[in-house]
Formats: structure tokens, sequence, C-alpha cells
DNA sequence: CATGAATGAGCGTTCATTCAT
DNA sequence: GATGAATGAACGCTCATTCAT
């Protein structure tokens, strides 16, 4: 009995999983309005109806994919930090990290930061819609505590160190997110997006490094693959 | 005859007028693909057909709206840069006007840097589909002369101006779209918006800039309305 | 002023003309159903207002036209006759015209015999309806008269002629229509298709014309123009 | 579970059946073009939606409509054709199956060929379209190849086996398809319609049996009911 | 619990007709 | 009388959701 009980909830997280990993292609590819139900469960070779049995709408499903990939970016955020480590280099980490969870992950970051969301206020999700907001937060707190550690070190000038946190990380996102919109834009120079997204990095910390800070080797190195 | 030919023309064109105020209004509150026709024949206080008489399809319409919008942006980055100043007061011209269009127009600034747009290649509207293009490198030109004959001078660092103007302006765009996913991600911090997008166009000023040069002063001063 | 006004009635008539004209060019193109009042107005150079002021309805303009092309089938029919000819030469030259009708005027025939045409029941134009039934019978009676005449003189067997007329007509019907179901059964054999046509009523002759009657001469000559 | 599946299959047939069966209703009716898929729902008791279900689109419900009633027809006229019959008596066979079609199926030959059709080239259906071009063909040759045998048998003349189909086919259907346009023409005379349609083809036989054939007795007898 | 057929409100779009000028 | 902009009821079709099996 037991054994029968653990099997079948084993099998649910399965099924779970294989309707979030066919939602977030499907989304990725057509977006997320344009997504109809059918897609996902052909994509997820499952019944239309059983999308219904894990989620109780596409909203909520939807949502429960931007919880998911917020979170693991979180994950990979706090496991790229070395605590040890100097407050540039953890920068440097986190913006790699950063990037390289762009790299990686190209579907949980345009989930996050490109796809059009509605307010998403239906007739369920209120939690899920809370997760998200918190997660968001989270994610900037690591951010803004590496900077304090560098403010209170002397090595970055006295600034506030959420409203540079913000700052970073919503200049590091635009530049970051321009692929999405290169069919507007044209091309984009003759840099690579990712010494694009370092550089952008590197003329930041220029900006708000102390003056007599003399750390200013090059961030481009090779990107270990996150898994 | 002609009297009454002239007030045709004029109505129309008020008209149409009023049947680009709806649509934008209703893209802004809606989302551009949960928008219906309906909606935005309703808002105009025009029939459904209406509409079909001056865009021929939904697309053609949110098009115009956005080479619209464009245009309005250009010619005002245009209009607030003084050739004959310093290229680091340019920059922050071109940054604080930047901002100003999002603060005079934050419908227009959501309606091309937030909104999700479909690539429209639809069956109409080509010519519109490739004036929105023109004008966005168009905008991107404005900013990658003013670095270039920054570097000319030898006040900016030997940088691939177009390369650096479309970071800058990413980095840009990502802090000035913060407010639209405040909902999401929480308070901005002690700053406020302006100073956050013109500290951060400080920072890059700093990353930039040829070593010796001195020009540091605080560019964040009252910002005049636009209209 | 009695000038003004003949010359107000010309006006008046050539406009209906051109609508007439413009209709069926578009009907034919088209199809009567797929056919709009705004395609109609344009091949017109008409406004589309215009257009109901010479007809209450597009059922009624279509009705017009049938009404017209039944009268041109007929007055082409009865000019066609030699009342001094033989029966068989008469049905020949009905024959003859009929397919002259076809080739000169295939609008008007494909408006008569090929398209489909509602009950037009319609708000209006009854009397037109009723005078297009009329004329259908007034062009059998053409041909059933002539048949009439060559029973009367021994040279066709002694058939009803009413009915004799009407399997005839049929019959031709048939094949001069065709062409216009061609697109679904294929090419129509190494015949052109005048020399199906007439070889249709050729065989047609052989079967009904009396056993002693010799008459046999080929009936496929050239054709001359209707205008 | 077999037995549960195989129910679902039939109802799925039974539904699409009542859907094919309600749809021709109401084109006939209403003519092709004239009709709406709310129309058809409403007649087959069911939603909209469901239509969609069985066929991609009106245009597809049409055209498998015609299909089927192409196979009927081409069946009936396959089983009603006596192999070793002498020509003639064939001739007359298919003309009377062509005829007793008429009478069992009117909706059937309504559909084939007096309801006008658009060229169908939509963006489904193409097999369909394909099969309805072959089923055309297919039954001319019925017809092509008794004539065929009859030349090699030396009963008819020397003619070109397919045209003469191709005449005495479209003659055939001008003949039965006359009282669709009876509201138009009139009364048909004193035959009854049946007598008509095989009279005809006796008229026609006399057009192209070879001179010394004597085969001229009567054909109309009573007709035997198909099912 | 999984299924997938059925549902029906709603979509973008069309077009015959009206009517103020 | 001529105009052409405005109308709004339909149209073919979609798709999130429900529910009997």
């Amino acid at each position: 009995m037991t054994i029968t009980a653990e099997r079948r909830l084993r099998e649910k997280q399965v099924r779970r999983r294989s309707i979030l990993d066919a939602a977030r292609d499907v989304f990725l590819d057509r977006g997320v309005s344009a997504t109809t139900m059918d897609e996902i469960a052909q994509r997820a070779q499952l019944a239309k109806g059983t999308l219904y049995q894990y989620f109780n709408s596409k909203e909520e499903l939807c949502l429960a994919l931007l919880v998911e990939a917020s979170q693991a970016l979180i994950d990979a955020l706090k496991a790229a930090l070395d605590p040890e480590a100097h407050p540039f280099d953890q920068m440097i980490q986190l913006a790699r990290e950063y990037h390289g969870f762009y790299l990686n992950r190209p579907d949980y970051f345009r989930l996050l930061f490109v796809l059009e969301h509605q307010p998403y206020r239906g007739h369920a999700a209120d939690e899920l819609q809370a997760r998200w907001t918190a997660m968001g937060r989270e994610g900037l707190e690591i951010l803004a505590s590496v900077i304090g550690r560098g403010i209170d070190q002397g090595v970055i000038r006295a600034l506030d160190p959420w409203t540079t946190a913000v700052s970073l990380w919503a200049a590091t996102t635009g530049v970051i997110v321009l692929p999405a919109q290169e069919i507007r834009w044209g091309f984009l120079g003759r840099l690579g997006h990712k010494e694009l997204v370092l550089s952008t990095v590197q003329n930041f910390w220029a900006g708000i490094k102390a003056e007599d800070e003399q750390r200013d080797r090059d961030p481009v190195e090779e990107n270990r693959p996150i898994t």
C-alpha cells in the first residue's frame, strides 16, 4: 500500500513536471497569449483535461512557471557567491552567473523578463502571485548585500546599497534582454552579446568603486556551464 | 466646396486621432493581445466597423501607434540636444530627455519598451513595419554620434561608438522601465526614479570617460516639463 | 428647361447603364455572392451610395441584370430566325445563335445559366422576378414553334413540339455550360467546345428528323459576331 | 475497454453523419455560400465548435459532402451496368440509373450539379479536392468505355469515345437538372421528367448509332426504385 | 485519475445598407 | 442627386474550460 502510494505520488510529480516543461517550451515558442492549452497538452503527450487536474487554469500554470524560474535564478545566484571573496569579485560572480543563467536557461529568462504578463489577478493563484513578488525581492537582496559589504570594506563609494543594486540589476537586465528586441533595433554592434553584458558591468564597477581602489582587471573569462 | 472638403478632412483626422487614443489607452490597460477591437471601438465611441475604415487591421493600428510614439521620442531627443555642449552634457541632456519622455508620455513609453509585440509580419502594414525599424535605429544613432564626438575630442576612451551607445541605451531603458515591473519587484529604494536614472548614466560616464577627464559634476538638476 | 430635363434623363440612363455593366463584370469575376457593393461602385467609378439610388438592393441589381440578359438572348434568337427557311435550317440558326450568344456574351450566359441564384423573394423586385420567368418561356416558345412547323411540314417526326424543344434546349445548355465545370471534370476531349455544341445539335437532329428527310449537311460554319 | 473504445468510435461516426446530413439539408435550402455554420450546428443540434472537431472548415465540410455524393453516384452507375448487355442497352441502363439517382437522392444531385461551387482552393482539404476531381473523371469513364465498346462492336459510328461521353453526359445532365430551374422556365411539357430524360438519350443514340444498326426500341420502361 | 469530445462565448473582420452633408 | 463615412449584425473560426465516461 505504502509503496503504491509512493509510486502514485512520484508519478504525479513526474506528470506535473512534464506539463511545466511542455508549457514553458510552447510559451517561449509562441508567446504566452498565443499559446493554446491544446498545444501544451500535445507537447506533454497528455490529454487536455489532465492539465486541469494539475493547474486550475492557463494563468496558474504560467504563474507556476514564473515561480519556478525565479527560484532557479535565486538558487543559481546564491550558489555562485563565494562569501569569502572580494566584493568586486562577488559582483562579477553574480553578473557572470546572471549572464550564465541567461545562456543556460534562456527559456526561463525570457519568461521572467521579456514575455508580457497580465497582472494575474485571476480567480486563483494569489499565493503564487505573492511568492513570485517575494522572490524578486530576494534576488535583489543578494546583490544589495554584496554591495553593502563592499561599502563597509571601503572598496565601494558610500552609496545606498539597495538603490545601487536596483540600478545595476536593471541596467544589466536591460542589456541582457537586448537580443529579444533585435528584430526592431537592428544589429547590436561589433561586440558579442556576452562581452556587451560584462563590459556594462565593468563600466558600472568603474563608476561605483572607491577612488583608490585599483582592482580593474578584466572580468570576461570563460563561463562555466550551469546545470 | 473647398470649405466642406476641408472640414471633412479635418473630421477624418480628428476621428483617426480618437481611434489611436482609444487604442493606446486600452492597449496599456489590457496589453496588446488581450485588447479587443470591440473595446477600442467602445472607448472611441465608434462602431467597430468604423475602425476598419481607418486601419486595415488591429495589427496596423498597433503599428501606427508605435511609429507615432517612436517619432515623438526621436523628435524630443533631437530637440533636447545642444550641439555646442560638452559630450558629457549631451549625454546627460539625452538621458534627462529620455526620462522626461517617460514622465510625459508613459503611455508611449510602455507601448514601445514594455508591451510585448509579435513580429508584425501581417498582411498589411509592411511600410509601417519598416518605418518603425528605421526609427529605432535613428534614435540610437543620435546617441552614437554624441559618443563618437566625445571620442574624437578625447574625452571618452577609444570605444566603439555604436556598441557603447547600445549598452548605454539598454542600461538606461532597463532602469527607466523598472516602475512597470514594480508590481513584481517591490520598491525601488530611497532614491527617486529620476535620480536612479541619472545616477545610472553618471556611473556609466565614469566608466567610459578618458582617464584625465575630470568632469564629474552632479547631473541631477530639475527637469523641465516637455510638452 | 426641357433640354436640361432631357439631359438629366440621359445622364441617369448612362449612369444606370454603367452600374449594370460594372455589376455584371464583377459578378462574373467573383460570383454573385462573393461580390461586394464596394467593388461594383469602384468599377463603375461611382460612390457606393449612388448605387442605391438606382437599385434598391444588391438583389434587385442582380435581377435587373438577369432580365437584361434574357432580353438580349431572346432578341438575338428572334433576329437570327429566317421565317422563310427550312425548319432544319431554322434549328441550326437558333443553335448557332445560342452558341454565338455564349461566345459573344459569355458574361450574360454565365449569369443566366451558371451562377447560383437565390429564389429572390426579397422585399422588392417581384415585378422583375415575373418578367424574368416570362422571358424564359418566351425563349422556349421560339424553339417550340420552329419544331412545330417542322412537324407540320413532315420533316420532323410526330413528336410533342414543346417537350422536344425543352429537351433540345436543355441538352444544348448542358453542353454549352460545360466549361464552367471544367475545373472539376478535367478536359473535355479532343473536340473544341463549339464543335461539341454543334455536333450535339446535329445528333439531336438526326434523332428527331423524319426517316426520309435527307438533310444532313454540316451545320458547323463560321459564326457571325453579334453586337 | 475495447467495448468503450468501440462505442466511442461508433458515436463519432454517428455524429459525423449527423453533421453531414444537417449540412446537406441547409446547403440545399439556402445554397452553399448563404449557409452559415451556425445554421448547420443548430440543425445538427450541436454546438458550433463541435463542427470544427470533425471538419476543419466549412469548405472541407462541403467537399466531404461532394465526395460522398460522387461516390454514391459512381457506385450506383457501376452496379446498374450489365457487362453482357448491348451497348445501347448499357447506355439506357446508365441513363435510367442516372435519373434514378436524381429521383432517390435529389439532395446529392443538386449538390453535385446545381449548386455553385467556388474553386475550393482553401487552406485545407487538398486531398478531398483531388478525390472529387478524380471521381468526376471516373464517372465519365464508365460512360466512355460503354461507348468505346459500342464502337469496337461496330454498332456506333467511329467517334471519339471520350468526347461523345462528355456530350451525352452533359446533355443528359442538362435535362435532368431542368426541374431545379422550373421556377424560372415554367412547366416542362406533357411528357414526364423521366420520359424526357430517356427520350433525350434515345434521340442521342439515333444520332450516334451506325447506319445499319436497327435497334430503336422504346427504352422507357418502369424504373425500379434504388435503395 | 485520465481522457478527449463538447461546449459556447468571444474574436477579428466583412459588407449591405443608411444618412448627413 | 451624389457622396462616402458610419453603422452593426453577421460571419467563419478559436480555444479555455467542463464533464460524462
